[in-house]
DNA sequence: GCTTGACCTTCCCATTATGGGAAGCCCCAT
DNA sequence: ATGGGGCTTCCCATAATGGGAAGGTCAAGC
């Protein structure tokens, strides 16, 4: 199966594919003529990758997840870690976007929002600590 | 004032003055010597940045209500639809990340997190639609 | 007056994940 | 054999930040 059939079977731009590839997450088997070649089984990982970025794991925890996954002896709790400090993660980042989100819209419910130049927005951003 | 007292002055990194001064935000006076020159007014515009990006404004966002704040006439509708605008993007990006951090922490809620390899979260990162 | 150290300049590179696009090779169907 | 579509690699760009090199400048101390 060559790149771009492995890209519609797997839900993946065959430009990530081969980016992937590049960091060393799943390399295929090549053919005479310098294609790319697929199995079915590389397919499988090419998902794995899929579902692990659609939940903004970065590639490095990828990496290791696939070790993980590979390893038929893994311990879950290896598994569970890596999981947890990445949702620990999200939620940090998620709140400071929430924070900064709140200050914004307070800042914004007191600027009258029309024609008028006066605007909290403006001088919160000037005076701020 | 030179860039080291400016950046002392207003809570940036010298680095990242050069870099918004690259990006056409601000641009000091230099001194014969090349050094850049920094006025009591420039050290307003450089907390005014900080604090714009404190608020994760990208820096095209700081560049547009820079214009605005030094507009003595604008309309404060503009800023605010410009600050409104950039609280749907921090919402819709933080709800995002606390979607993905919820699955997660469901898996991680059924994985034994022990020496066991039997895994929810890897059997569900291979198979997710 | 010269050395030293702190500061300044510009330029290049790396980060993260993704995509655009060029140049050139390959394969298959007409 | 020719054309179109797919494949290859390589370079570039994004956003914001920082590291670091190579070299100019200034001020203090001797």
């Amino acid at each position: 199966m060559n790149i771009g059939e492995a890209a519609r079977g797997c839900g993946l731009s065959a430009k990530m594919i081969r980016h992937y590839e590049a960091e060393g997450l799943i390399v295929p088997r090549r053919l005479e003529n310098g294609y790319r070649d697929y199995a079915e089984a590389d397919l499988a990982v090419l998902r794995f990758i899929r579902h692990a970025r659609a939940l903004a794991f970065p590639l490095e925890d990828v990496r290791r997840l696939l070790a993980l996954w590979r390893d038929r002896g893994r311990a879950s709790a290896d598994v569970r870690r890596i999981a947890l400090d990445h949702v620990a993660a999200l939620e940090a980042k998620a709140e400071a976007m929430q924070a900064m989100a709140h200050s914004l819209r307070h800042l914004a419910r007191h600027c009258h929002g029309d024609a008028r130049p006066d605007c909290p927005i403006l001088d919160e951003l000037e005076k701020l600590p």
